[in-house]
RNA sequence: CGCGGAGUGGAGCAGUUGGUAGCUCGUUGGGCUCAUAACCCAAAGGUCACAGGUUCGAGUCCUGUCUCCGCUACCA
């Protein structure tokens, strides 16, 4: 039996406000959401979309560092970007906020309280790594030393990058506080813990037997993690931004970001609606859903239901549509090398296309599975789908309106089969969409839609009107009315998939002189438009996209790649310098064989961002290096280039690959790398000393 | 042997409770000319990753193997 509800609470994920927004994030959480929002709307439910930026966290701090900035400034910057790129999307929040404000600080606090009081977490003590000179705790990422592993001494405290294995900061030999570069000292620190393996048995109930529904990858993952056993995780930090945590004695303890971030969603509908509010999150006839990307799968299906839980009063996600990842030209998508569309650039080098890219990444979205999105691929949607058949059909039936009715729409006679059938599409196809969105089947039934202006086509072409005009204007009559509902229809069905769209068509039909604007109760119909109805000229609805525009943006993509990879960074501000390392003796430095090559033959190592597999010629012999510069150097840039290396560098495997020495790299404290070159192109095997 | 998702005509995808494969784009041929060389029709093209098994019958269920993606840096 289908649950009835009186209104609908739509979530979108909270964007992370340390970057701008890309067309990932779009096609996984944003699109499909506020398509499924606006047809909500249409047919009338009581319906809130509530979003915000997403601005605690730890990588905050780091960027604000990072850029010499406050993390307040920081996220000040990206979410004002990321606010104004979603209205000019026309995603349609009924707000979106922030988890600086003054009332989510409020909410989550409170929240927090609530559980502390009611004795829902448990508290443990833990040494943690503390900077003396900073006064603070250091989160794991803040730590670097020597990795257990392979050796190398700037390992991160959650993870050495060079040989990829996850670490814990005490493993950590010599660790060093990333701030002062001192060691730190173990210090004793207590946390909150929301025991999560005590909500296992009810969240397995809720959701393997009372949500079987769920997309497959959503129940599969929660599955998992239900079977794996659930453990307690921490819901506070040591750090010095987010919600400080409310309870005396917690000083510099904020609350973890993964617990505050949920609450955003929670404390943006107060913003809404302080007085009513409290209607949309605890009454059980709210139907409350989740668009999210598969990475927060676990959040938004374990961690925050059990948080709802362990409150009491307020309902639980009736469903969370999770979507897999959208690659960008055969790419992972990647914030730090640059490999994405930012849709603030987008919206400003294709003004005017917003549809066309909703189109794209709804028709391509990564439902089951990681889809890619291509700049050829758009085009091509753009030119054979929507100019084609959707801009089209419409265009056609204007044009052959005008012709021969100066624009008014005429009357409908007798009805041949032809027309029987084309109309009953209609209804057809609308309820096809119907099912299609209540199932969040975005793609199918963005493709049902255009089988509407497709029918239209089919249609025009068997009845060739622009032929029989010349002996029959009455059945041509019968034909144009029959052609106009068709996209009359289309401007209606269009609205949550194209809203740009429908609102130009709308306006080409003149629906704003009409009794009442059509709605979605009325889409289906074939009487939208009466007879002598006016309508105004027609213009296109969709241009061709040229070859000179995908390549122009394909390059684009290329060369803000390797200008990132180039390390041409920003940040002139003053650069800290590592602290001076032990005295070494002649020999410990003869020991090393340092000399000059060339490389050969330089390629990416598959599924890393930062290691280049390297062929080079020593002068002894030619061997491979692997090497983690990929962000600063293209393959095609190394190629030829003389380098020094160490060559009696005991062999390692990286990526299972021997790589046999190691370049030598000048390194900024920022990261930035330049490889070291003799000033004169020298003879391979040159030692250095 | 970690866990989850995915592997279907050239490309991108559907395939509900098992009954010998569908859709969009592309390709080829034809038709039409109202339309942004757009539209309509037809055809070619698949041993449904691989190997076994259950069944009268499997893309669909079971077992094993291989490959890709995520869980594992930034990141939806």
């Amino acid at each position: 039996m289908e649950k009835q509800f009186s209104r609908y609470l739509i979530t979108a994920a909270l964007p992370y406000a340390n970057g701008a927004v890309h067309i990932g994030h779009l096609a996984g959480v944003y699109v499909p959401a506020d398509i499924y929002v606006r047809y909500l709307r249409m047919r009338g439910r009581d319906v809130r979309f509530i979003c915000g930026s997403d601005e605690h966290g730890v990588p905050i701090t780091i960027k604000a560092k990072q850029q010499n900035m406050t993390p307040q400034q920081v996220v000040d910057k990206y979410h004002a970007v990321i606010k104004e790129s979603f209205s000019r999307f026309g995603i349609s929040f009924d707000i979106y906020s922030r988890t600086s404000s003054k009332i989510h600080h409020k909410t989550a606090s409170e929240f927090f309280k609530k559980l502390y009081e009611d004795g829902k977490f448990i508290e443990r003590e833990s040494e943690q790594y503390y900077d003396e000179e900073h006064k603070q705790f250091l989160a794991d990422r803040y730590i670097t030393g020597t990795c257990p592993k392979c050796g190398n001494d700037n390992a991160y405290g959650d993870q050495c990058e060079k040989c990829g294995s996850t670490l814990s900061p005490n493993e950590l030999i010599n660790p060093k506080s990333a701030l002062s570069g001192n060691p730190p000292i173990l210090k004793k620190t207590s946390h909150w813990y929301l025991p999560l393996d005590q909500y296992e048995p009810w969240l397995k109930e809720w959701i393997l037997e009372n949500h079987k529904e769920w997309k497959t990858n959503v129940y599969g993952q929660c599955k998992s993690w239900l079977d794996g056993g659930l453990q307690p995780r921490a819901v506070s930090r040591d750090l010095d931004w987010g919600v400080p945590v409310p309870v005396e004695g917690a000083n510099g303890k904020v609350l973890y970001v993964w617990f505050d971030a949920p609450i955003g969603y929670i404390s943006n509908t107060i913003e809404l609606m302080p007085e009513s509010w409290e209607k949309w999150w605890k009454s059980e006839d709210t139907k409350l859903v989740h668009f999210i990307g598969k990475d927060n799968i676990v959040f938004h299906c374990i961690v925050f239901p059990s948080m709802l839980k362990a409150y009491g009063e307020y309902v639980l996600p009736e469903n969370v549509p999770a979507n897999e990842f959208l690659n960008l030209e055969g790419n992972k998508i990647s914030t730090s090398r640059n490999w994405a569309v930012w849709l603030h650039e987008y919206l400003d080098e294709m003004p005017g296309k917003e549809d066309v890219l909703r189109y794209v990444l709804c028709a391509n979205a990564p439902e089951t599975k990681d889809n890619d999105f291509t700049w050829k691929d758009f085009q091509t949607r753009n030119n054979s789908e929507l100019v084609a058949i959707f801009g089209n059909f419409v265009n056609r039936a204007l044009v052959l309106t005008h012709k021969y009715f100066n624009g008014v729409i005429p009357e409908r006679g007798e009805l041949l089969q032809v027309d029987k059938e084309v109309l009953a599409e209609i209804p057809r196809i609308k309820s096809a969409i119907e099912d299609a969105l209540e199932n969040y089947k975005f793609r199918e039934a963005l493709k049902e839609a255009m089988n509407l202006a497709r029918a239209g086509n089919k249609y025009l072409t068997d009845t060739e009107p622009w032929a029989i005009a010349k002996t029959d204007m009455q059945r041509v009559a019968t034909i144009m009315n029959i052609s106009l509902q068709i996209c009359s229809n289309l401007a209606v069905l269009f609205e949550p998939f194209l809203p740009f769209t429908s609102a130009k068509l709308g306006e080409m039909l003149n629906f704003a002189s009409l009794n009442t604007t059509p709605g979605w109760d009325i889409a289906g119909s074939s009487e939208i438009l009466h007879q002598g109805h006016k309508i105004n000229s027609a213009s296109l609805l969709f241009e061709k996209i040229e070859d000179s525009v995908v390549e122009s943006q394909i390059a684009n993509l290329e060369a803000t790649r390797a200008m990132n990879e180039a390390g041409s960074q920003q940040s002139p501000e003053v650069q800290k310098v590592s602290p001076l390392k032990e005295e070494c003796t002649y020999d410990q430095f003869s020991a090393m064989d340092i000399r000059t090559a060339t490389v050969l033959e330089a390629e990416r190592v598959p599924k890393t961002d930062k290691l280049l597999k390297l062929k080079i010629d020593t002068g002894l012999d030619v061997r491979t290096i692997v090497s983690g510069i990929a962000e600063y150097y293209t393959p095609e840039q190394m190629i030829g280039k003389q380098i020094c290396i160490l060559a009696n560098l005991a062999p390692r495997t990286i990526k299972g690959i021997e790589s046999r020495g190691m370049i030598l790299m000048a390194k900024e404290e920022s990261g930035k790398m330049r490889i070291v070159t003799p000033e004169e192109r020298l003879s391979n095997g040159s030692s250095i000393n």
